[in-house]
DNA sequence: TTCCATGCAAATCGTTTGCATAAAC
DNA sequence: GTTTATGCAAACGATTTGCATGGAA
């Protein structure tokens, strides 16, 4: 991320506000509404510096495209295996010791970023 | 899965013989080696069938193709977000009050199928 | 003999890439 | 002026679909 953009202030901004999680179509969507010259490859490339920035987080779905999100603290997703909606909660894990744990059986370093779990939402279920 | 079929057959016993986590390409590869004439979608039909019936699981991750895990009792995962590789690892979470919990801060239900960390790995550590 | 599952190929979805142009520094 | 980012269209990888055929109940 060497060089400003116009198209990128735009993008993180809409991130940023969102409080859903939304895919990359739906951000493309918004930022085309206020500037219809942007291209989807921008809306694609600058996610992508964004996510190896830490400056968004991609969260990966059972069902349909990736979402993002704006990092702002630690914090856990549960997520909707069939809508797949994405909700925050607030839960706190024993981080340290579950990072201490999990090195030392897999190999893995765990981020920091919060703990995903999944399941059905309210709406899913009830059809 | 209304009527038997010798192809799901063979699906079911590669994955659940599997003990890395295969991608549905991996799975098409080895189910072909042995019955030439299956097709892709075959396995991706049937991959859809034994996740809906809860035979086996299919794990999304930040980077690839998604891979299909037999279940036998509920474990954890890590996930590297480099290469996609997954790990198992053993922890006890508090399952029940995390639930309690999850379903009243989002109205989504956490299946019992444990909970996926994401992070580095040994190797794409180390380069 | 009625479904259901298959194989094949084409279609689709989400995303990435190559290349010429335009904007940042 | 020399990067670096953009827009466009084409390519791509993973998965799904439509349709005719073959196998299961």
């Amino acid at each position: 991320m060497k060089n400003y953009s116009r198209q990128r202030e735009e993008i993180i901004k809409v991130v940023q506000e969102s409080h859903d999680h939304k895919t990359a179509e739906e951000i493309y969507m918004i930022v085309k509404a206020k500037d219809p010259a942007v291209s989807r490859s921008t809306v694609y490339r600058n996610l992508g510096l964004l996510v190896e920035n830490h400056i968004i987080d991609k969260i990966s779905m059972l069902v349909g495209p990736d979402r993002y999100d704006y990092i702002t603290k630690p914090h856990n997703h549960a997520i909707c295996t069939k809508c797949g909606k994405v909700f925050d909660f607030e839960y706190k894990f024993e981080y340290e010791k579950i990072r201490e744990l999990v090195i030392k059986q897999t190999g893995v370093e765990i981020s920091n970023k919060g703990i995903a779990l999944e399941g059905l939402c309210d709406s899913c279920r009830n059809k």
